[in-house]
DNA sequence: CAGTTAATTAACCGGAAGGTTTGATACGTG
DNA sequence: CACGTATCAAACCTTCCGGTTAATTAACTG
């Protein structure tokens, strides 16, 4: 993946308001006034919110009438999740030793 | 975790050059004025990052003569991890066609 | 103590983010 | 066609972000 698509979906997701929306969606498919019914703010906030999801490929939109569905779309979460992966080494526990012991060597600081 | 905490990670985390710099963290601790070296920008704008990555949980500083060494600390990515793996299930195929289904079913369009 | 190295703080700047209100657009209905 | 509904676009405001330079702190070195 480009490394400027990680920078606006992880841009997309550094915002409450916005993962809430994609939990809604979670649950399926909907239009933007029940999207906006939750938050306290007005449309056309929660409709720029909209178009930073939509620029970050997080969700699609349709037409049915006046109104324009949104729905879920997860696949950029698959190259936020294989970034994490590659560190998931350093959280998973006992590398951090070996990691320690490993810099120290390299330092010269052998016992 | 806390929204805010995954505001701030996942805010962090939304800067190529902050990316970078954990890319190279992951290889061992180090120095800023290395950390800063690949870069195209001055020292403080290094240490502006690293304060935004320290704030975050994504390193932890120590203290070596004039030297302030960083370390990379993974935890909080295993909270970024967990929230995008309860998204898994929609980019891991064919589930859109079930709650394409289920959806239609709810708003009693079932045939 | 004087000087050098490592890093931060302070003050500043331009542009992007997130919100508002107000006006436009597109569509279905009488 | 006139009207209501759903949504977006424009203009604006304020705050945050990422960068700069210049000055400051902190620690070692002669």
């Amino acid at each position: 993946m480009i490394d400027d698509q990680l920078d606006v979906v992880f841009g997309a997701l550094a915002d409450p308001t916005r993962r809430a929306i994609l939990a809604r969606l979670a649950l399926g498919e909907t239009t933007v006034t029940e999207l906006a019914a939750p938050f306290a703010m007005s449309m056309p906030a929660v409709s720029k919110h909209l178009k930073v999801l939509e620029r970050a490929g997080l969700i699609s939109r349709g037409r049915n009438a006046q109104q324009r569905p949104c729905r879920l779309e997860a696949a950029p979460l698959a190259d936020v999740a294989e970034w994490v992966q590659t560190y998931r080494r350093f959280w998973e526990g006992s590398f951090d030793r070996l990691d320690e012991h490993l810099q120290d060597l390299q330092r010269g600081q052998q016992a």
